[in-house]
DNA sequence: ATAATGATTCGCT
DNA sequence: GCGAATCATTATG
């Protein structure tokens, strides 16, 4: 989606930006990034809010911990760039992007958005009828806001298909980034202290869960 | 083949 | 604040 943007920069974030090493890093940055979907010609898209790094073999609450590879972790293995989308308690359907090279399974969980570009498409998948902060904030309605769907586990990000990434050229200072521990992943152990989970500070469509 | 379990959300008390 | 909803995945027999 290019149209009228005559001042703002909009370009696709591309596989070497999610083929680096340091997911934390990756997290972190992919606050103020643009998630956008379009499905049957319908476009939606949000300014990320909210971000989780999962780092990989190492890190006891990412799936493909010690290096677990299922037929459900298989995708994590992908290169930078992929989409993991998996269903959570059987009703939530959560958004993830692969980053660093093929074989190293590292991950990226998408937990809110601020609503930008086709609000009223994501009010009538939520079967809301205003904007407001349930609308997207949290890593299962996001998804429903977008049309996200497990379908689409796998798909690649970094072309304007289906969903994608965009930079609009927004500088997000680190000092307005807030990290803290991850969420609802208490079974992790020590690793569940670790500050990996990121957020714009100040920014209303933060999810309300407990840190 | 069977049983347990979530990277959550919503509605009710 | 608490508990139900709901099902693919996973581990175990």
């Amino acid at each position: 989606m290019s149209l009228n943007n005559s001042s703002k920069t909009s370009e696709i974030l591309s596989a070497h930006f999610f083929q680096r090493a340091d997911v934390v890093s990756i997290a972190k940055e992919l606050i103020g990034k643009v998630l956008c979907t379009e499905f049957d010609g319908v476009l939606t898209t949000g300014q990320i809010v909210e971000t989780e790094a999962y780092n990989g073999i190492h890190d006891k609450a990412c799936h493909a911990h010690s290096g677990r590879f299922t037929k459900r972790t298989k995708v994590m293995y992908e290169p930078g760039g992929t989409a993991y989308i998996y269903l959570c308690y059987g009703i939530h359907h959560l958004f993830n992007i692969i980053t660093n090279n093929e074989g190293i399974p590292d991950a990226v969980l998408i937990r809110a958005i601020e609503p930008l570009e086709g609000t009223q498409t994501m009010l009538e998948r939520r079967k809301m009828n205003q904007k407001k902060r349930n609308l997207t904030a949290g890593p299962g309605i996001l998804s429903q806001a977008l049309g996200i769907k497990t379908d689409q586990n796998g798909i690649q990000l970094t072309r304007e298909n289906g969903i994608w990434i965009e930079d609009h050229g927004l500088n997000i200072t680190s000092n307005n980034i807030i990290s803290g521990p991850r969420v609802g992943i208490g079974y992790a152990g020590e690793d569940a202290l670790l500050p990996y989970r990121f957020s714009l500070r100040g920014n209303p469509w933060v999810s309300p869960a407990k840190t």
